[in-house]
DNA sequence: GTATCTGCAAAGGGTTTGCGTTCGA
DNA sequence: TCGAACGCAAACCCTTTGCAGATAC
């Protein structure tokens, strides 16, 4: 088991409410806290928001999700990937596609050229994926 | 006048509060809406939160001013650039410099790949200026 | 004169914190 | 056993809203 090792490892308590979490983190959606909160709650009642937002923030610590800050709100999500990414994300499914490239890797010249050192950096893009875009014309149909 | 003709064209009233606030906002720099707040209250008393936010929300859909989502909150500044653009904002004196170039531009093969419709993204990059660097290293120095 | 704009006060959304209790290792 | 993690309640920050009075045009 991947997890349990990462919570020895960190010495953090694999807890039935982080167990909760990280199960409705499952998927290739990115989600809300409240959506968060409902799944978790869905599948074990009278888990907390404070409880929620703590592991939150120590999984987005620990390397485990991803944290967007999205047009209208956080949204978390799985970390597949361990290198430095960006995302494509859906705003009807939620789900989020790393992309190849980071935008700083080609404007590396002109900020040098400002003078200027970069310390944080936000890149995200929102839109519809194929398969929703597919399901709007469905629906369109009708 | 610009301003007053930008207004006039669109039936806007230029009051008191709105000319303070702009006059906030002059210089490269963008700001908080609180430092607005106080900026703004240090010309003219009085100002109210809300009114400063009526109107920045108002100044951002007139294209008067741009807003940006940095990792501390929300930071507004006078848009200089009609055309679409993004910022490399000094975390210590606010200067926004910006950018010749949108990620979106090399990404269009990526996404079309994807089946991907974009309908919004974000870009910025923060960090501290050359004046702001030579400035801290100076400091450093006593 | 009148619609637009303001200040005030209150509410809103999302997130965080302190504290006493519970529970995983 | 005992410190890490929890639930609860309250606070927090930033922003928005409804309304009655003020003001630009």
């Amino acid at each position: 088991m991947e997890i349990k090792e990462i919570f020895r490892d960190k010495g953090l308590r694999l807890t039935l409410q982080r167990r909760a979490i990280l199960e409705a983190l499952q998927g290739q959606g990115f989600k809300t806290a409240l959506e968060l909160f409902q799944e978790v709650n869905r599948l074990h009642p009278g888990i907390n928001f404070s409880t929620l937002y703590r592991n939150l923030e120590l999984f987005v610590q620990t390397g485990l999700i991803c944290r967007l800050k999205g047009p209208e709100g956080a949204l978390y999500g799985l970390r597949r990937i361990s290198k430095h990414h960006h995302h494509a994300v859906c705003k009807m499914c939620g789900a989020a596609y790393p992309l190849s490239r980071c935008p700083l890797e080609d404007m590396g010249e002109e900020l040098q050229r400002l003078g200027f050192t970069v310390t944080e950096h936000c890149f995200e893009v929102y839109g519809i994926c194929e398969n929703c875009r597919d399901h709007m014309e469905e629906v369109s149909r009708c």
